[in-house]
DNA sequence: ATCAACCTTGTAATCGATTACATTTACCTT
DNA sequence: AAGGTAAATGTAATCGATTACAAGGTTGAT
């Protein structure tokens, strides 16, 4: 691969000439232009990367921290990142943390190294001191999780409200009896589902019945399949659900399915995300839509401007309760 | 941030030692090492990638391209490649191409700047005689898909064989009536896999039914939906049916479902991929599993061997047909 | 005491771009 | 024709590391 000073000599120019054909803003003659272009051509030149971004200090790469690659909720963000990203001339690093610490420095060193300019970190296990020290004097942003009353700019919706209109729907097709799968309550999103879904009860004087909540470990299929399990044991069952992520929805669907009870018949159920499976289902799942890809191309705007040294303000986008069959028989 | 030029000031040595402290390489005493450790702990100095990257001239970074993020099938084999990767100490730039040319184009020129080390393609609809041009001077493997007779190192399955070790599984079921939902048959592995369907109904001298082979365009679950209700439109109907992707298979479950149809009892189902879902599925999808953990180890395994110079040789991974409900009732 | 051999450390070139500053060229005015 | 100005181009420093080679220092053998 050819470099800037063969480019130059063979236009028989200087490497700055070339240099500025290449970035098209001070004065070359039309003339000299012609040259440096032929010789481009003929010698099959690209720029350097490697030179260019350690002369800019700049690498035109952000960093995307999410847990797992294999959660659907994630994809549509990625892509709305992705779109503006390239947009701007970056690339974007996507980077799996399986919520690994070791993992999360390497990715955290890439910044301080200027191996990337920036960070979106959609992970809710990030250690967030760390990321509070990164922030301090690199660009981060935070998507979907953020930290209350913390310093780093964030994007998301309002899970408490999400929750309360997911529940208050139920409440309002007649279900008096509404059970919450949950997860874990050390994240900021389940502490604010629950409050939603409390808030929904208590406006319509239902009591809140700690068995006819499930903390699951962790949003995968099966201990949705888990949660449902233990909810149908109960000598008073519910008649509705409300579980946190559609993943944990499916699993419950699964396991009505399986114990032959019928959706939205005999317990309906709401899930939240919109992942596109959620309408592959049968019965299709009722469910919170956040607007995933508006998410993604929000944080990727806001990293950006950040990146220019610009001041950036947290953002609250609207969510959307999407009505199908799990619901409305 | 400091840099190696400080670092050997405060520790009153040449940028040379810092180096040669920082690559373990050579020999410097414990003294002088232990000063320059300090100084690097006191200055809370993390060498510069870029300069190291430049000098080397190497990023440590592979670039990953699939045509489409939220395609479940990719999800374990990127998996595979990224513990590949971290473990050799590379890193990877997952490159979602939508099967556009033009992002194409930015990421091949990528590998040429030296921003990526080499390219693992996932993408079926990849310009072959660029990625050919490109391989002559970089590392480049195929995975998943390929092209037969090129030059291109690749990893995959024996796609022949698999459908016809599913479309055999069916007939031995006693389905005398087996449909094929294969996708475009521009893919390689769509002309494979149908020659896999076709050799299994002739070694049962079963005819080959045009109006039970049906090509969709994509592999979405609409896709599925709408062939399926296609073939269930046909005055000879099929008893059973090989999809060569799940979430075709989901979709003609979905449609089966509508129609109230029972499955395997009315049609019998067969998907290909093993992705997440498919045992999510009421009933669970019976389907060929390709090893994509393994695969993506072995991709990203042959990528790192070519770059250090070695000469690699395409692989060819075993398959294995998962046996669920939507086969035996 | 001398010298070879080896070990440790330093000097300076290098990777490939960008860009401040210097220099050359061309043209215009009087 | 001389001098001034602006446009075009060139020179060389710079980004932050690595490393070939040089130089200095120590050790031990004779």
């Amino acid at each position: 691969m050819a470099n800037i000073q063969q480019v130059a000599k063979t236009a028989g120019v200087s490497v700055a000439t070339v240099s500025r054909v290449l970035n098209k803003a001070s004065s070359v003659t039309p003339e000299t232009r012609m040259k440096v272009e032929q010789a481009i051509k003929t010698l099959n030149y690209e720029p350097s990367m490697l030179g260019r971004n350690l002369r800019n200090s700049e690498s035109r790469l952000l960093l995307v921290l999410i847990p797992s690659i294999s959660n659907p909720f994630y994809t549509e963000i990625i892509n709305g990142i992705q779109n503006i990203a390239i947009s701007n001339h970056y690339n974007i690093l996507l980077c799996e943390t399986d919520s690994n610490p070791d993992r999360e420095n390497i990715y955290f060193n890439m910044v301080k190294n200027k191996v990337a300019d920036g960070v979106i970190s959609m992970d809710p296990t990030v250690n967030m001191q760390k990321l509070n020290e990164l922030a301090e004097n690199h660009s981060v942003i935070l998507c979907s999780e953020y930290e209350e009353g913390g310093s780093i700019p964030y994007v998301t919706i309002d899970n408490e409200l999400a929750a309360y209109h997911a529940v208050k729907h139920l409440i309002q097709l007649g279900m008096n009896q509404v059970a919450l799968i949950n997860s874990d309550e050390k994240y900021l999103y389940a502490r604010q589902r629950r409050n939603g879904y409390e808030r929904a009860l208590s406006e319509f004087h239902l009591p809140i019945r700690e068995e006819w909540i499930y903390n699951t470990e962790q949003l995968d299929f099966q201990n949705g399949v888990q949660a449902m399990r233990r909810l149908l044991q109960l000598k008073d069952r519910p008649n509705a659900v409300f579980a946190v992520s559609d993943t944990l929805a499916i699993g419950a669907l699964k396991e009505l399915n399986t114990s032959g009870l019928l959706v939205p018949e005999d317990i309906a159920v709401v899930g939240f995300d919109k992942i596109s499976f959620s309408n592959m289902t049968n019965p299709t799942l009722t469910t919170v839509a956040q607007p995933m890809y508006q998410m993604g191309c929000t944080a990727a705007t806001l990293l950006i401007n950040q990146i220019k040294g610009n001041n950036v303000e947290s953002i609250i986008l609207e969510h959307e309760l999407i009505i199908r069959e799990s619901t409305m028989g």
